[in-house]
DNA sequence: AAGTGGTCTAGACCACAAC
DNA sequence: TTGTGGTCTAGACCACTTG
């Protein structure tokens, strides 16, 4: 290891383009290259939420490259949350579960600001079943019109009162056997049970919010009145590559809730 | 430069907690004081929104570290977009002006994604006045009820319909002598204005957002029916220091809008 | 004590912009 | 050509965790 080895790694293209090259030149530093390298690991399952991915010193040892451009890659999965790092002990694989914060893509909040004095939030499955696909659906997880799809609908709850009614359409393949049940027994946020029994890693999301006024059967659900204005969240959640996995509407309560958000 | 010296800074603190120091060390990396320096020089005004600073190598001399500490630094400052990085040119203060995106804070975007179609929005100021601080807003800015702030209230339309209807709160202190026409003349970003004219500059913001019915007055001016359900925004600006400067409070109109939000 | 991430340095070289 | 930020390396040492 220690022998004088300035040069490039299996499997990493460190050539600058060559003079006349295309016009685009595709240009990437070699931590970008590691990084998608480690990437692809994360994505094809070398390491499993929670666990430790190898050490700095392993990984610059795999690729060939000086520990800081290991560290410089790792730096930017840990920026867009992707990995975990902990003085110490080592890099992990982020996760939804065992994860401080309970539900992570979740941004209603008490108005007293005081997270922990509601607890968990009671789930009520309304429904789940399997249904094809309509033209916004499909067009939202990138699949075709009539394909196959699981639709979930439920209600959650903050200390007995209901404050939120969503609905959520998941890829009928990458979810196949899905039941009401598995979604109700599962006690922790719900993309840890799609880490553990399907595989499928949420890894970022977008969400577009609009004001509406609930119907009838919106109301009823939520204990509210006919015309309570209601937040609408539609959030659509990717896995790696920017793959969209799960479409998700929500009707959020904001009479002692609110969405909170950080801007800079 | 080349001599070899190891050693401190002038009024960088380099040394370790001593052997049984304070249950709370303060340990902190030298490039967190370096970042701490470059604060207090933004904070000052030492270079204004869109001038360069330092570079580098400049800023590695005056601190008397080297190169790599300085630069992890400034990229801890770019991460929270206090300042912009230009590779071959130099390093600039982030500026509410000339900024490529018209509103950095603004979240709301058409729904055909399409932000450019409509152009810049049209201000209408309704009234701008001197008042006393109610409770609420003084909790906000971190005043005392009954301080005096300026309120301004305006309608922001989008292709000739009104989108937004808004309060704005500011500190009497730090925007004395601010006018309606100041406000309706300016072409830009009123944050931009802010800098320019007031020395102040937003560096972050907090929202909280809710659903609402439009009241008669509201819909008035925002053109809707009455009882039509809107985004509420509540916004708190900061500048450094954590130092709050703004309170907003926003009524968006979602008909053909959206509040568009990235989580991750 | 050993291993991990975190900090700091010094120096070489590359990419980009301006003159 | 010069100066800027950006990349890469190699090595030393620090802080934290675990055995």
């Amino acid at each position: 290891m220690p022998s004088p080895q300035p040069l490039p790694a299996a499997s990493v293209d460190r050539a600058p383009p060559a003079a006349g090259a295309s016009p685009t030149p595709a240009f990437s530093p070699l931590y970008q290259q590691i990084k998608g390298l480690i990437l692809q690991s994360l994505q094809a399952g070398e390491w499993k939420p929670g666990e430790a991915i190898p050490s700095e010193m392993e990984l610059a040892a795999r690729f060939r490259v000086s520990q800081g451009t290991v560290r410089k890659a790792i730096d930017e999965l840990a920026a867009e949350n992707l990995v975990v790092r902990r003085q110490g002990k080592g890099t992990f694989v982020a996760t939804h579960a065992e994860q401080h914060v309970q539900y992570r893509f979740l941004k209603l909040v008490p108005d007293s600001g005081d997270l922990d004095s509601e607890g968990p939030a009671q789930r009520h499955i309304i429904e789940c079943r399997r249904v094809r696909a309509s033209a916004d659906v499909a067009r939202a997880l990138a699949m075709r019109p009539g394909d196959a799809v699981l639709q979930v609908r439920r209600v959650l709850s903050f200390g007995g009162t209901p404050a939120i009614l969503e609905d959520l359409w998941l890829p009928g393949n990458a979810f196949k056997g899905l039941t009401a049940e598995q979604m109700a027994d599962y006690h922790g946020p719900t993309y840890a049970m799609f880490e553990l029994d399907f595989g499928v890693r949420m890894v970022r999301a977008e969400e577009k919010i609009r004001a509406v006024s609930a119907d009838s059967g919106q109301s009823l659900l939520l204990k509210t009145e006919q015309g309570t204005p209601l937040l609408s969240v539609e959030r659509v959640a990717y896995t790696y590559n920017d793959v969209p996995m799960e479409l998700r509407r929500g009707l959020y309560r904001t009479d002692t809730h609110h969405y909170r958000n950080e801007l800079s």
